[in-house]
RNA sequence: GCCCAUGUAGCUCAGUCGGUAGAGCACUCCCUUGGUAAGGGAGAGGUCGUCGGUUCGAUUCCAAUCGUGGGCACCA
């Protein structure tokens, strides 16, 4: 007998082997008809695998949590069949699940256009009305890289060539196309219903610039199609709140041709930008920072020094002058090491922190720009620490600890934190890296969080953590940063004078926590979808009369307003209330304050909250007291 | 940098199968002084990204180039 044990815990017995569709069939006609796929002892599967001893079975049916992989899955084979029953000549490579959807890498003599994506999925459609079976067969390795030579699938048989010669490999055919893969799939294309293909892009054979360019189709495929209206629906919510779109709206800032990647910061962009930069002044104070300033241009002398000449040469803007030839800046480390070497150090300064909102200039790839998030031109909250190998953990964990309270305090609780570790391209010896890294490691255990190794993503120079936020789309950017660093203050001669009376080098720690203002001010933008709290807000309240009869009372308020230090205007147009108040929720203001003849009798002023929310007529001190209030508390 | 798409008024967009362009909003002026998301009228505004080519004629077709968008690669 065949024991199977369900996930409610009962068993059911089978005198024979059976088929997981067998044991859905046996259970009840409703299930065998929901059935997509099984897990056999954890083991996502197909329905037609046979069970041939004691196991433990879940049916995945929609309900499933692993429902969704394997209905992307299939609608990737899906878009491949249809793809080349359009187009025979196209070669099929890869086609994984990704998050909400997947995509699949054709080779083809040309790109696909739009109107061809539209082609596929009608054919898509078709071939699901077909309800074309999908089967599973073995094959050996040597086998099948013949068996898709012969099919002139020359990408897949050089995949399969990778694999070791002694697996066998599962081939999914449907109709006349077949695909290796692990699996599992869908029974039959029939089952599968809401999908919706999204674009075409390029993609590189094997992820390397190198080779050549595939074309890539991504799509999107859901349980239903109320999941997938939902989807999309999403999607273009989220693109409203894309800074690049809100920016322009709200005036905050603008690009231009001629400035590519560096941004025009308009005087609403900019108070927000005042009120970020203030806010990291003063967490610089709190946490033993000086805030310095140094040069943007230096010679080139002190970039080879430093190893940014070897390491970092394609990313950085050159500039010469009376036989002398200078670079930009791309990063503050070496001017800061200049500062610390301008004076003698006893190892009682340590740990010594500068600070600086350092104007930064990288040659980014040109398809690399995205809006404020990837810029030629940034100014980062750069700090760095020069302390003793014994004082790295301390620093890392008080730095951990301010950094989440900045994210807290600007409404991110959603961090990612990552350990980026040796790249290929770098300086020092590999002792000093296992040091650095496994310093690094040690702190963020200290801290108690959770994070990801990436390797091979470290800087040039040292390990770091990373801290990564997302935007609307999900794309996700690295804000914060902390960095150990053994090499630079070697090869810049960073010296302290020790105990014992010895020169020694100190550790430089490099740290950022908003990372580039830019970046940050780009994703506060679409995080409130530019509706700022009151702190944030660049304008925080407008002033707008009824009629010219309380211009001059709006005027006061006004004035009395900006005394106290808030960021207020009078809108004194001959317009109506209703255009007004309009007009400045379009633009997000926080609170609106009309004047009308009443308020001008009573000095008062009716509030309204952007929300539409009434707060009625409250004396100007009473609105002073709200104001603040929102604002001390940082809301 | 690579692939694809794209570039028309300040903004959002339409249009010209080749005969030098149009809407809404914004702007200016006039009327309107109106109590919580668009009052009415008139007017002004564009060498259609740039530079070449084809053509009697190019904003429209072709090529190059720059920017932007989506991916890929890159990202101290």
């Amino acid at each position: 007998m065949i024991y199977v044990t369900l996930p409610d815990g009962s068993q059911r017995a089978y005198d024979a082997p059976l088929s997981v569709g067998d044991v859905a069939a046996s259970i009840g006609p409703g299930l065998a008809k929901a059935a997509l796929a099984g897990k056999i002892d954890g083991q996502l599967v197909d329905l037609s695998a046979v069970i041939a001893r004691d196991a433990s079975l879940e049916i995945v049916t929609e309900k499933h949590d692993d429902a969704l992989e394997v209905i992307r899955h299939s609608t990737a084979h899906l878009l491949a069949q249809a793809t080349q029953r359009l187009f025979p000549s196209a070669q099929v490579t890869i086609g994984p699940v990704i998050d909400h959807g997947f995509y699949y890498d054709f080779a083809f003599e040309r790109a696909f256009t739009p109107e061809d994506l539209a082609a596929i999925e009608a054919e898509m459609r078709k071939i699901v009305k077909e309800k074309i079976a999908v089967e599973r067969s073995v094959m050996e390795r040597d086998q099948a890289v013949e068996f898709f030579k012969s099919r002139g699938e020359v990408y897949k048989a050089e995949i399969i060539s990778g694999i070791p010669s002694n697996e066998d490999l599962s081939l999914y055919a449907q109709g006349d196309f077949i695909d290796l893969c692990r699996g599992p799939h869908v029974p039959h294309t029939g089952r599968l219903k809401a999908f919706k293909l999204l674009k075409v892009a390029g993609a590189y054979w094997r992820g390397d610039s190198r080779n050549e360019m595939l074309t890539r189709i991504y799509g999107t495929a859901w349980l239903s199609q109320k999941d997938l209206d939902a989807y999309l629906h999403q999607i273009e919510e989220a693109e409203k709140r894309d800074h690049r779109k809100v920016g322009k709206a709200l005036h905050l800032f603008h690009m231009q041709d001629e400035a590519p990647g560096m941004v025009f910061w308009h005087p609403k962009g900019w108070a927000l930008w005042q009120i970020v930069e203030q806010y990291m002044r003063q967490v610089y104070k709190d946490s033993g920072y000086s805030e310095v300033k140094c040069p943007s241009i230096l010679d080139v002398s002190l970039w080879k020094r430093s190893g940014h000449w070897d390491n970092y040469h394609e990313n950085m803007f050159f500039t010469a002058s009376e036989h002398r030839e200078y670079a930009l800046k791309p990063m503050n480390c070496p001017g800061h090491v200049q500062l610390f070497n301008s004076g003698l150090h006893s190892y009682r300064d340590l740990p010594l922190r500068l600070g600086e909102f350092g104007s930064c200039h990288r040659n980014e790839p040109s398809g690399a720009l995205h809006g404020l998030m990837r810029v030629r031109a940034f100014t980062q909250d750069d700090g760095h620490v020069f302390c003793t190998e014994a004082q790295v953990e301390a620093e890392v964990k008080a730095f951990h600890r301010q950094a989440l309270q900045v994210y807290a305090d600007f409404g991110f609780e959603d961090i990612e934190i990552k350990l980026a570790l040796r790249p290929e391209k770098r300086i020092g010896d590999d002792a000093t890296w296992d040091s650095a890294e496994a310093s690094l490691r040690a702190a963020l255990q200290g801290c108690g969080v959770d994070w990801q190794e990436l390797e091979g993503e470290g800087a040039f120079y040292g390990p770091k953590i990373e801290y990564h936020m997302k935007d609307s789309l999900g794309r996700s950017w690295q804000c914060g940063t902390m960095q150990v660093d053994f090499m630079m203050p070697q090869r810049l001669g960073a010296e302290y004078v020790a105990e014992d009376n010895a020169r020694k080098h100190p550790v430089m720690l490099h740290r950022a926590i908003v990372g580039s203002l830019e970046r940050f001010i780009g994703i506060l933008v679409e995080h409130h979808a530019g509706s700022f709290p009151s702190w944030l807000a660049p304008i925080q309240a407008v002033i707008v009369n009824i009629t010219d009869n309380q211009a001059d009372f709006a005027s006061e308020v006004t004035k009395t307003l900006q005394s106290k230090g808030f960021r207020v205007n009078a809108d004194l147009r001959n317009e109506k209330v209703g255009y007004k108040i309009r007009e400045h929720t379009l633009q997000r203001i926080p609170f609106l304050l009309v004047v009308g003849d009443r308020e001008k009798e009573s000095g008062s002023v009716a509030v309204r909250r952007r929300t539409g929310e009434d707060l009625g007529s409250m004396a100007v001190e009473a609105f002073v007291e709200l104001l603040n209030s929102e604002v001390n508390s940082l809301r």
